[in-house]
DNA sequence: GCGAAAAATGTAACCGGTTACATTTGTGTG
DNA sequence: CACACAAATGTAACCGGTTACATTTTTCGC
């Protein structure tokens, strides 16, 4: 019987397998230095001999370099942060680097936890949402020196350099496109505002468009963020005859919910109520009316922020503010109320 | 002007400022002996000021432990792994461990690298969907003597425990259960087969139905998992006019977008076809009409993982295979045929 | 062929914790 | 009080790599 291979292997076995010092094979795996072709090619074969892996711990101790960066984000359960944390964990594998996730769902004191967590682990960098957090946040980040992003906003003024959009400026463009078509009566179904500055800055975006436009008249609903949610509002507005003109939701998985709940009712969108999302989920290319949306740039954003982290790390180039464009989608859910086109 | 603290405290800075030994540190910081209570307050309190982090790859060398644990996922991108990921990743983090998420986008050779990676990262235990993979990937995760879980899967027989669903056996209980509303032509889509077993089982459970039901026709039909896809195979059979009876979808997401197309085209469902899906997403409970499908435990599955894991490593209970039970549930987007009710 | 510079390799200190073992201090008992 | 034993603390080796520096080949120009 081929007795197991699955040894305490070191870099000490393999040297002496080898016959040659360990700083040979040190060098061998880490082409850091000349090394004969000979020479490395028997570490080479007492390593695939062995099956050895190189003790990551070990390697980063005397390197001080993990090689790791942290997300701390709300959940993986609404999609576009998932699509977030796939695009950000493409990119970084391919520099090399691994990506550590920690949820908090939506509360500031498991966050700052996970935060303290990530950052022991050895995180080279750190990546959260939005930037309003538990004062200790900032503070830790601090004494601890790992450079941080935080993401799905922009703000000039932020503690750290963010990287994403404009929510408050796109929130309040959503609205001027739905009052463009003639709508007068808006309703808008928001998240919860709590730990979610994102979702405070969309609803003041919703305000600043209300300010601009005394003619409109919008009503602000707060809800779980969930299809249900919105099912739940429209289905009220249905049932009591009393529509508004048109419905911004400020999550796109309202807005499905709303579209739901119309087509059950027999209420036709965009005819009888136009119905616009943020974000742009897969879901919004595919349901029925397709919808207008905010489409926001979560791959690109993924991608950006691992690239912008990855030349920080291993080019020292400083990480900046990065604001993406996102543009409005008119899919088949908005249309112009009857007050322009009868 | 008050100094930064950020310099660089290891253990020994924290021991000179409390007045004790590096030893005496270790023991506060783990509660591994016995301290008296004064000493320990002034190590605490030095702690404090220096917002002291240990360094984890120092404990990691020194313990030969991570509390690192790995997944190696197809993708984010697909709401069930999400899922999955979430409740894993919130069970390991009450225990005190981290998640570290690979994916490999359904390709072998990047998932044995992936692997790879995480294990020269010191992943003390790690994850991977379905039991087919590169022959590569058992030789390395043997000689890493790294415990290893297969997911979604059930198969007693396999190289390593499996956690999961009996995905032939559903799969055949799902064609039944149509057959049994009468429905004689149905009709399956599947994802490709490439890559994944637990779509091969899927598949092959769809053949062990027909074979124990001669009266069935089964056509298969097999293309990218995505709503897009189902809405294109629907969409053909509506323009031609030849639907079947049923239609099995054995990912949630082609069920929904065969859904959208029916809706599109007038189609109405069940009445004019029976539609149904593997998985049971979030939006299978969403849709119009509610879609009935195979609810898969995602969350239960990813909680049961990170339990037998932390029971492994901590406790040192043995990792066993486990499966857990789906149950087919009915809504509303299937009926008896008109064979039986007319 | 010789000496100097370049290439290849080896030695040992170090990264920052943990922990076995030694030592000092404290407590309880006869 | 002295003594035995427990509690508290300190010392130093060790975890498995990297790397500065020392040492031993090679390579080459003359």
């Amino acid at each position: 019987m081929t007795a197991s291979t699955a040894n305490k292997s070191g870099i000490r076995q393999i040297a002496q397998q080898a016959g040659v010092s360990i700083a040979t094979v040190s060098r061998v795996l880490n082409g850091t230095a000349n090394v004969s072709a000979a020479t490395r090619e028997r570490v080479m074969s007492a390593v695939s001999q062995h099956q050895y892996l190189p003790n990551a711990a070990a390697k980063a101790l005397a390197t001080r370099r993990t090689r790791t960066v942290a997300a701390v984000i709300p959940t993986l359960e609404h999609s576009i942060f998932a699509v977030f944390m796939n695009a950000l964990e493409d990119q970084l594998a391919a520099a090399g680097y691994s990506l550590v996730i920690a949820t908090h769902r939506f509360d500031s004191a498991t966050e700052l936890k996970r935060c303290n967590e990530v950052l022991r682990l050895g995180a080279e960098a750190i990546i959260v949402s939005g930037t309003r957090h538990d004062p200790g946040l900032a503070t830790l980040l601090h004494s601890a020196a790992v450079p941080c992003l935080y993401t799905s906003v922009c703000d000039q003024g932020a503690r750290f350099p963010t990287m994403g959009y404009d929510n408050r400026g796109l929130a309040s463009r959503a609205i001027d496109y739905l009052a463009s078509l003639g709508h007068r009566h808006i309703a808008v179904i928001h998240g919860p505002l709590h730990n979610n500055d994102r979702m405070g800055l969309r609803v003041a975006g919703v305000g600043d468009a209300r300010d601009a436009n005394p003619e409109l008249t919008i009503d602000l609903r707060e809800a779980e963020i969930g299809a249900q949610s919105g099912a739940a509002i429209a289905g009220h507005w249905f049932e009591t005859g009393r529509l508004p003109d048109a419905c911004l939701c400020l999550a796109d998985v309202f807005a499905l919910g709303v579209l739901l709940e119309a087509q059950r009712q027999r209420i036709v969108v965009p005819d009888q109520m136009s119905v616009m999302g943020f974000e742009d989920i897969e879901w919004a290319r595919e349901c029925a009316p397709r919808l207008t949306t905010v489409a926001l740039p979560s791959v690109q954003m993924g991608k950006a922020a691992a690239t912008a982290i990855v030349n920080h790390l291993d080019h020292g180039q400083p990480l900046e503010h990065q604001q993406f464009d996102a543009q409005i989608v008119v899919r088949e859910s908005t249309a112009s109320s009857k007050r322009l086109t009868g």
